[in-house]
DNA sequence: GTCTATATTTTGATAGAC
DNA sequence: GTCTATCAAAATATAGAC
């Protein structure tokens, strides 16, 4: 079977095409770039995908997919702080070893959205929403401060993926890319200052009486 | 004199120019695109700029300088929670009223941000490190809870202008773009998140004896 | 399946009339 | 200063040999 040599080139496009289109965007990518970084010629490129633009399409919905599956989220039976740390740690880590995933989503928000609208109204809203009743379940128990379910979550996604997005301004003001031991330290700090945002200071112990 | 007329049309294809950028980045926009909006001839845009990508960098120098101007920071004889409260708040308007322009530094940023490396390594870097040292005594007189500077930085700009970058996702999670009355309400949200995270509770009074 | 050569389109930029 | 017509380059996509 040759199934294998056709899916073994598909992943090494789409490998190149991710670094390409994460750093010029659709337009400014060009098929000849995708195809040297890819190391074959231009016309094997279009020959498994047929368009530029089919290649972008086909990205994106795997990184979605990946997200979705990397992030399954967390449940009203769960830890609110263990959770909550799990997650951003876990979206913080994503961002520093796969960043071109996180601007290539970036790219296409900024873009307008108009070829993840499906995921957007779909999947993610569904996640949302799931996500959102159980930060509002851990409210009402006073387990967590009064958060906004929304605010709390586009804070999160955005923190995280500032680090993977921005990454020359946090070049820039840190005097050079973190390093593993910095990047740990960012995420930890990101984690402390998250739980000191949504976990309630532990009662001082009213015993029943 | 007729700098009047020059001054005039400049303003006119940055702006139009804006809008694009924003959408297309800078190798989708045409520059047909930009005079189309503009509404004056594709060569009455050269003519004033020589070639695009002159005016994609006079765009994003005039969107850093006015950030600039915008936030002049913020000094160790303010209250912390007040001088968080207000750049916060800023921040989040500036994002609702003026997206593609933090659209536009966002795509710059994803290209990595060649085009900004004299501010993002110079001016910002500076006020980078000023702001630092100010959350620094904050934090060493108890007034500010041990935050890292440069996380609670990140954090504080990819919170707010996720609202600008990544709109289609806050409108599909929410159901529909947020109207003023809602923008205040995330903004608020968000305020109270960063203050419980940074400020400490107050303290039940000790009183020296 | 793979690759070379080429057709077609788009678009940034310019020349030159008004 | 303004605008029309045009050039030249680049890049997507295809045709067809191997």
């Amino acid at each position: 079977m040759a199934g294998q040599i056709r899916r073994r080139n598909r992943a090494r496009i789409l490998a190149a095409a991710e670094q390409v289109f994460a750093e010029m965007g659709l337009e400014g990518a060009t098929t000849q770039a995708i195809a040297d970084l890819a190391g074959m010629p231009k016309s094997n490129i279009l020959y498994y995908f047929g368009t530029k633009e089919q290649i972008y399409v086909a990205l994106l919905q795997e990184v979605v997919r990946f997200w979705h599956e990397s992030f399954s989220g967390f449940g009203p039976e769960d830890d609110p702080a263990l959770a909550l740390e799990t997650y951003v740690i876990e979206k913080v880590r994503m961002s520093f070893s796969r960043p071109a995933a996180s601007r290539l989503f970036a790219r296409e928000m900024l873009s307008g959205g108009h070829r993840l609208r499906n995921y957007l109204e779909g999947e993610l809203r569904q996640w949302v929403d799931e996500r959102s009743q159980v930060i509002r379940e851990w409210v009402a128990q006073g387990r967590m401060a009064p958060v906004d379910p929304h605010q709390l979550l586009f804070t999160i996604w955005a923190a995280t993926q500032t680090y993977a997005d921005f990454a020359p301004q946090v070049a820039a003001v840190r005097g050079g890319p973190p390093d593993p031991a910095a990047q740990e330290a960012l995420a930890r700090s990101l984690v402390d200052f998250i739980l000191r945002a949504c976990i309630p200071p532990a009662q001082p112990a009213t015993p029943p009486r």
